[in-house]
RNA sequence: GGCCCCGUCGUCUAGCGGCCUAGGACUCUGGCUUCUCAAGCCAGCUACGAGGGUUCGAAUCCCUUCGGGGCUACCA
């Protein structure tokens, strides 16, 4: 396995939207592909077709696609080892099954599930490993006979020789597991479809995957793999490598799941989390670059990534410092990139429609926002004050700039902003500082508070003069002239 | 129950026998700055789960214990 190209493999099983476990391992795989200079494949693991949908599925691609990890073989782009839905591999699976039969490394099991069930219950209550007990290991031909007459449907399982696996994980060191607790196994439905058990290590083997990195729950379902690339004839120094990555958990120390707070990355992209902060704060979960580093690029993150450096722990899954990585990555946009990416908040909010006009408005007002929101999603209330038809004064504000003292404020404002000639935030900040704070002698606070609700209709806006000079003199003065007449 | 994995500040982590009176980041608290809100800067709080060993010396190695998690499906 020394010398062969490495080829790592994410292969989820969409039953619902990908979450953020999922693209821990996604962004695993991919940059320990891409820091080998390895393949990174994708594959989808839909054998389960109860549960998987071609809506999750398409969601899966657009995900991974929208995080930035590309894959190098796998559902559209192709490669010479698919097709890549296991959907599509029934006859690889049914060809293995058949094989294995044939060499009597799995036989026919015709005990139903109900039958199943009453034996682990009976094995529960005796206090002994509950597990396929063996039963149609030997059956004989009369006994088969008999089953078939009954109309039974045998699935086909693999048989489990006594003895112990062991293999060594790049994660956590020599793994042994004793025969006792790994029960034969089912390879093939009663219906004929294959199991996750057989169709993983078929297509890990046939795409000759040479790592798996992947989640800790699947740890123990290992020993099963090995026994079907042994099966398949396998030579030993073909096997896949193993890692299995530490459990991301939710707030609560269980698993990260549904009702355990946000899981779905679709809930981030539209809360305006950047694909790239995204990266940055899973790849910090498990694994660290060291040195005291953690703000990292993609790029770094390739360059950087060994699995020698992952964690054997599981980690919590922080909000908080979600967005704090989220923040530092906005104020590190270019102005074009950040325009770009917060178009689409505006649009969807109904700010904006999208005019050239609007356009250039919002791209000369994001640079006084930008180190003041923590997601995109903030934007549109930022800039509203900008576009809006209807301007009015928030409800909560009103009573804070109808007092007397403000009208004063205003006032003077209006008469001293009024001959104003050149309309630039410079020359509006020294205008109402000469009149209100020098002149009169009010706190600046208290002054350009009053302004600030006058103009942007609330008490926290972007910085005032800069916000005056965007939206224009006009605008200006009749906003204030209306709060006047609050 | 059985098998397996894991255990450093509230959280993510650095640490791989002496550099650790345990470092960084997020959070939180206080301060500076200040036209609001942020950002930025400074300061502070807080951790090696417990108990035994091994060793001149342990967060680092071993054992036990406690705690958390996973698996135990004709799910993946």
């Amino acid at each position: 396995m020394a010398n062969k190209k490495v080829r790592v493999r994410f292969a989820p099983s969409p039953t619902g939207d990908l979450h953020v476990g999922n693209i821990r391992t996604a962004l695993f795989d991919w940059a320990y592909a891409r820091h080998t200079g390895g393949t990174f494949i994708f594959r989808i693991e839909d054998t389960d077709t109860t549960r998987v949908t071609d809506e999750y599925i398409a969601a899966a691609i657009d995900t991974l696609r929208w995080l930035g990890l590309q894959w190098d073989e796998g559902p559209k782009v192709g490669g010479d080892y698919g097709p890549y839905l296991q959907s599509q591999r029934m006859d690889v699976y049914a060809h293995w099954a058949q094989k294995f039969l044939d060499q009597k490394d799995a036989y026919y099991c015709y005990c139903t599930p109900a039958e199943l069930e009453a034996r682990r219950d009976a094995q529960r209550a005796a206090n002994v490993a509950p597990g396929y007990d063996g039963q149609c290991r030997n059956l004989t031909a009369a006994q088969i006979a008999g089953y078939k007459d009954e109309g039974r449907l045998p699935v086909i399982r693999m048989r489990m020789p006594d003895g112990e696996t062991t293999f060594v994980d790049q994660i956590r060191g020599e793994m042994s597991f004793d025969h006792k607790f790994v029960p034969d196994f089912v390879l093939v439905r009663g219906d004929g479809s294959p199991l996750y058990t057989l169709a993983v290590a078929v297509d890990d083997i046939l795409m000759k995957v040479t790592h798996i990195l992947r989640g800790e729950d699947l740890l123990s379902s290992t020993p099963r793999q090995i026994r079907v690339y042994q099966a398949m004839g396998v030579a030993l120094e073909d096997y896949p490598t193993f890692a299995h990555l530490p459990f991301v958990m939710g707030q609560d120390n269980t698993k990260l799941s549904k009702r355990n707070g946000e899981v779905s990355i679709a809930w981030y992209r539209e809360a305006g989390y950047l694909p790239e902060a995204i990266c940055n704060y899973l790849a910090l979960l498990g694994w660290s670059p060291g040195e005291d580093r953690e703000n990292i690029t993609m790029q770094e993150l390739t360059e950087l990534f060994t699995v020698e450096r992952v964690n054997s722990s599981p980690a919590r899954f922080d909000m908080k410092k979600l967005e704090a990585i989220n923040g530092d990555k906005i104020r590190a946009l270019t102005l074009d990139d950040f325009l770009e990416r917060s178009l689409p908040f505006l649009k969807t909010a109904r700010v904006i429609t999208g005019s050239d006009e609007e356009i250039a408005l919002v791209k000369s007002a994001l640079p006084i926002i930008q180190e003041r929101i923590t997601r995109l999603n903030e934007i549109p209330a930022m800039l509203k004050f900008l576009f809006v038809k209807g301007f009015a004064v928030e409800a909560d504000s009103v009573a804070k700039v109808s007092d007397a003292a403000s009208k004063d404020v205003l006032k003077r404002a209006l008469a001293d902003l009024t001959p104003l000639t050149g309309w630039t935030h410079t020359s509006i900040e020294s205008v109402l500082r000469a009149s209100l704070i020098e002149e009169l002698g009010l706190k600046p606070r208290v002054a350009f508070g009053s302004i600030r609700i006058a103009v942007t209709g609330s008490t926290v806006s972007p910085p005032l003069f800069e916000s005056m000079e965007l939206l224009g003199k006009n605008a200006c003065l009749e906003r204030i002239s209306a709060a006047l007449a609050l």
